[in-house]
DNA sequence: TTTATTTAATGATAAATATCATTTCACGCA
DNA sequence: TGCGTGAAATGATATTTATCATTAAATAAA
């Protein structure tokens, strides 16, 4: 009984997915292979280092994958929602996985082997094409992380940050956006120090820009926000 | 008459390019196909923004990818050597160019059109799972780039960067290297200020790790290189 | 070869960010 | 409702890195 996980066919996560392509008995044959799990906030779905062995796709909560920098210091390289996949990299290149999947809060995901997942792949060329052009997007990502991480202050790279958590938590349309993060995780996001992030964060609660409660981060005004972003651009 | 371009057929590069995969048919048509071009130092092969019309696969000389940062400022993404395919993720990702590509001596390098690639990668499911792998290596490395810049400190990303230089354009084996490269263009690959990288690389002179003559920069001691690269590992 | 021009190198100083210490606040629990 | 714990916030200071100015060296041009 997987009485909390939603079947393949009729999964709400699946319209932007790399599963959108799957014709039905495909779907079908996914989901009586898939294996599902509950992971409790801080968790790892997988971890940095180890081998891969099939891809998680994620039906419910917030994961950050994070990769390990100089002196154990966490770096947050992306997050994920419910519809993406995570670990497909490591499969990809056969290679072991480069950075871990840590659930921010419960989380539920669905597990597909390596067998079944290259099967797909294989055999179906839209399910390849999807897989390419999200590697490609992942990769533009990546690029811009690195072009803003050497070249942005500070300042700038945490209104960037805001920005990110509502583009990727946030309801389409929505203007204001509250989402519920450590200091620790956000200055690990942004690649500064925890103090240092806080302070910014008080700057932009007395321009009026956020405001926050304990670890909830309110975005009020996000075209302010884009502004302070792109300051010197 | 393309006398100074090669024949995919024969090509040199192609043993650890994304052509390895090629049947010979395959070669003949995309080489009676491909269009060549020399490129000057300083000449752009494509730029941020643009449209793709193609890949592109260098055949020789030292390319480096860059993105504009915030003040202008160019920041290195990664480099290519003969053999490499430049401006695949473009195509893949059906977006503009993320980053432009700069000769850094002269260069050759082969246009395939889309429409050709397009039908390649199709049509070979070994050629669409090469890309696949190459698109995941990119990512990884791209993600090391990130938790790098974000925690490791410049005296160990000027390291790490000289050896990165000597791994994509030593000879495998050699223990001495030497490559031609502005302290701009070093900078720009580190993240850091044109003069904090030449401090740093005098420091490393000091030590006897390298040595340096004009723009010229010899790695003496790849070995401690490695060690002052992950100090705080 | 000599000269001009660009690039590398060094020094002095300013700015940005990190670290360490302390206080304040939010939240779970008795 | 108060208490304890951990996280957020703030302050003081140290460290790292950037910027601006100048000199020295290398490369290109005459």
């Amino acid at each position: 009984m997987k009485s909390t996980f939603p079947e393949c066919q009729s999964c709400s996560c699946r319209k932007d997915s790399i599963f959108s392509h799957c014709a039905l008995e495909e779907l079908e044959s996914l989901s009586s292979n898939k294996s599902c799990t509950i992971y409790k906030r801080g968790q790892a779905i997988f971890q940095e280092g180890n081998k891969p062995f099939g891809i998680y796709c994620l039906t419910e909560g917030k994961v950050k994958i994070t990769k390990i920098g100089s002196e154990g210091k966490e770096q947050i390289i992306r997050f994920a929602k419910p519809g993406d996949t995570m670990g497909y990299r490591a499969l990809l290149s056969d290679t072991r996985y480069s950075a871990s999947a840590i659930a921010l809060e419960e989380c539920k995901a669905c597990f597909i082997s390596s067998n079944d997942f290259n099967q797909l792949i294989a055999q179906n060329y839209l399910i390849a094409k999807d897989m390419m052009r999200m590697l490609s997007n992942a990769l533009a990502d990546a690029e811009v992380s690195i072009a803003h991480l050497a070249t942005k202050p500070v300042r700038e790279r945490i209104a960037e940050a805001l920005l990110l958590l509502k583009k990727v938590y946030g309801e389409t349309g929505e203007t204001q956006f509250s989402i519920s993060l450590t200091r620790e995780d956000l200055s690990s996001l942004v690649g500064t120090a925890k103090e240092t992030a806080i302070r910014f964060l008080s700057e932009l609660k007395e321009e009026g820009v956020i405001s926050t409660h304990g670890s909830m981060i309110t975005i009020l005004d996000p075209a302010k926000l884009i502004k302070i972003s792109q300051m010197y651009d």
